[in-house]
DNA sequence: GCACCGCACTAATGGTCTTA
DNA sequence: TAAGACCATTAGTGCGGTGC
């Protein structure tokens, strides 16, 4: 279900909003008409629709389109909230404390805006990266009817298991650890929530606080830029045995 | 106030899979 | 087997968050 197929179910009236590509197999005709598409690649398309019955709700997050919420924020918020009704319930919480609590006739520019960004990290539970800038985008997106109704609508169709991380000891715990290249035994998706399982955070930029890049066959700039801050550099293999080790030998 | 860090976002690219 | 589409990944840019 990529881009183009998208723009042509839409143009049909098919897809209006995120919930009706759940609704997508009661078209199983409709789309099998269509020039282009035939046994296989219908069942193809309704058979990965149904695997998404149970999204990673932080992939999902993610996928909603919210502004300054992207991949990483989206997992720190999960594993901070647990779930999305808490999310959605620490969105209009910050609402209403910004309603309740306006910048004040005497209280200068900076004051208030630490105490907002305060505010988003003790109800959002969340203390890195993250500050009311996004604590807004959030509180805005649930302030709007249409989105609400979107989002209560896709609940209905999918039910994300709570989000949940297990850790183990490892070397690698507490530690900055960046991939890139090609990943042969592994998707990129893997290979973040393994460095999660570690207690180890993946980012995904180089900087002078990365401790160990990953790097597979074709990295490029990343690997030039640990190369120039001395930054561990382990291959597949090297961190492969990192997880065997954490995990007693079976990663 | 400023410099740095890290994330969001976009465009481009190569590999894989399916159709015709 | 060529063409078309999706997916995973990269590099680059802009901007918000953090700490001094």
């Amino acid at each position: 279900l990529g881009v183009k197929t998208i723009a042509q179910f839409f143009a049909l009236g098919w897809l209006e909003s995120p919930a009706d590509i759940f609704r997508l197999r009661a078209r199983r005709a409709d789309i099998l008409a269509l020039e282009g598409w035939q046994d296989k690649s219908v069942d193809n398309l309704l058979a990965a629709v149904e695997s998404k019955r149970a999204p990673d709700a932080a992939r999902l997050l993610f996928g909603l389109g919210i502004r300054h919420v992207g991949e990483v924020t989206a997992r720190d918020l999960m594993k901070a909230l647990g779930d999305l009704p808490a999310l959605r319930a620490a969105a209009e919480a910050f609402h209403a404390y910004r309603m309740a609590n306006p910048q004040g006739d005497e209280e200068k520019a900076s004051p208030f805006k630490a105490r907002m960004d305060q505010a988003a990290k003790d109800m959002f539970g969340v203390t890195d990266q993250f500050g009311a800038t996004v604590a807004h985008a959030l509180a805005d997106f649930f302030h709007e009817p249409h989105n609400v109704a979107v989002w209560e609508d896709l609940l209905g169709q999918v039910t994300p298991p709570r989000y949940e991380v297990e850790t183990v000891a490892s070397r690698v715990a507490g530690k900055t650890v960046v991939f890139t290249g090609k990943l042969e035994t592994m998707s990129r998706d893997e290979a973040k929530a393994q460095a999660e399982r570690l207690g180890a955070k993946a980012a995904g930029s180089v900087s002078a606080k990365t401790d160990l890049l990953v790097a597979g066959p074709g990295a490029g700039s990343k690997m030039k830029k640990a190369a120039e801050l001395g930054i561990e550099v382990i291959d597949e293999a090297g961190w492969a045995a990192i997880m065997a080790e954490a995990f007693g030998g079976g990663a």
